[in-house]
DNA sequence: TGATTCATGTCAGCGTTTTGTCAGGTTCAA
DNA sequence: TTGAACCTGACAAAACGCTGACATGAATCA
């Protein structure tokens, strides 16, 4: 983990870095705005500290910066006890918290924590089979990167198939998993449901296991 | 929006939940430890603001069973000025930030801004797609740079659609969050008030996705 | 106070999409 | 060749979502 200090008091600056680096983090420290904004701006980091009043360009300035060119890594600032209108506006300024000076050396380390606990998970379930995507998010299909229109059911079909991509699937499972109040429904009516899928998807990403079941081939193209 | 207050003074809570709903959050109020739990437990909220003294069980303990259980949303935590050692400890056992009392509502207010913002992966206070923009701090909201006057009940849904910009919002979820804990209103209200939005943006921002919900898309263009 | 506006829910009706059913086809393996 | 398993086109009932019109109730104003 990488961590930007922006702090001008050089007695803070040495006790906090020195703080950060025996909890195992790399710091990078900086003692005036346009540096700041500059390393901010070109360097990749994890989380920076950035204290408010600041020699060349003010902290509030370099992290409306940041946030205007689309850094987005959690930002911490240090302000005056009591100052809670220019918390207000640092925070509203794209800050993600704040501390409020002096401050307990364990309390810094507690909110450094909680940031980049936060900012950690973060993925795209998204699901791939040869020629076709599945977005869970957005619950858009693709196939070759067109976009397929599927109604409701034929989305939670494929979407099974594909959860379970590599696995012949019978055609009970399936019923089952479509129809949660397991009405004893035609088995005509799944048949109908694939064919439908398949003539959408246009691909052949659909086998048939000849009395067994279904099978979506777990790499890819078919 | 839908926040869950837990705060046994009656008269912060009860000013506190004023100021939140004329923010525009739907807000539940809860004294007591047990019932916070089991309602954080069970309901679906966007945020908690967690007292920590509370009667029949502790606001720290509150806190941990729910993360214990998989609870993630984000939870500010209000604690006595100056009492840093219990502000650590409600960090981690996984708060997101705190607030010492007293307090002024301009900051709870923006650090409630903060934190709904920081759990929808954005670091500005401003939400943008395509040509409409909504303001969490001023509550405004602009199409094509033109101010649109939405009411309460708008304004929430189409912030809620953008904080969630890029998934798709099941009917029932959308509801759940526009009316605090009451439940049960006609689906139809829903569709009612997404047409009446839609009419006032005039542009083409919130998809339905027939079957499934409503989604605006991440990036913009409609 | 009474009138007027605004926000919001309810209702009925509409056009569209979805999906089960049915009635044949087709394929495959023994 | 045969029969079971599977596919497909067509049809109609049902579900879904949108809309305009109206009802209600609260807030505002003369």
């Amino acid at each position: 983990m990488r961590i930007l200090l922006v702090e001008d008091d050089p007695r803070v600056a040495e006790k906090v870095s020195a703080v950060l680096e025996d909890a195992g983090y790399a710091v990078d420290r900086v003692d005036d705005g346009e540096e700041a904004w500059f390393r901010g701006d070109t360097e990749d980091y994890d989380l920076a500290i950035l204290d408010l009043g600041l020699p060349k360009m003010d902290g509030l300035a370099v992290l409306r910066k940041w946030r205007g060119n689309g850094r987005d890594f959690p930002v911490l600032i240090l302000t005056a006890r009591g100052a809670w209108a220019e918390r207000v506006e640092g925070i509203d300024a794209g800050a993600d918290d704040y501390l409020a000076k002096p401050f307990a050396m364990e309390e810094l380390l507690a909110r450094v924590r909680a940031l980049l606990r936060r900012s950690a998970g973060r993925s795209v379930p998204v699901f791939v089979c040869g020629p076709v995507t599945l977005d869970t998010r957005t619950m858009r299909v693709t196939v070759n990167d067109m976009p397929v229109n599927l109604s409701p059911l034929e989305y939670r079909c494929l979407s099974y198939l594909m959860h379970h991509a590599g696995r012949v699937i019978p055609p009970a499972e399936l019923m089952k998993h479509l129809y949660a109040h397991d009405y004893d429904r035609d088995l005509n009516a799944l048949e109908v449901l694939i064919g439908r899928l398949r003539r959408k998807l246009g691909v052949n990403l659909i086998e048939t296991r000849r009395g067994f079941g279904y099978l979506v081939p777990e790499t890819g193209a078919a």
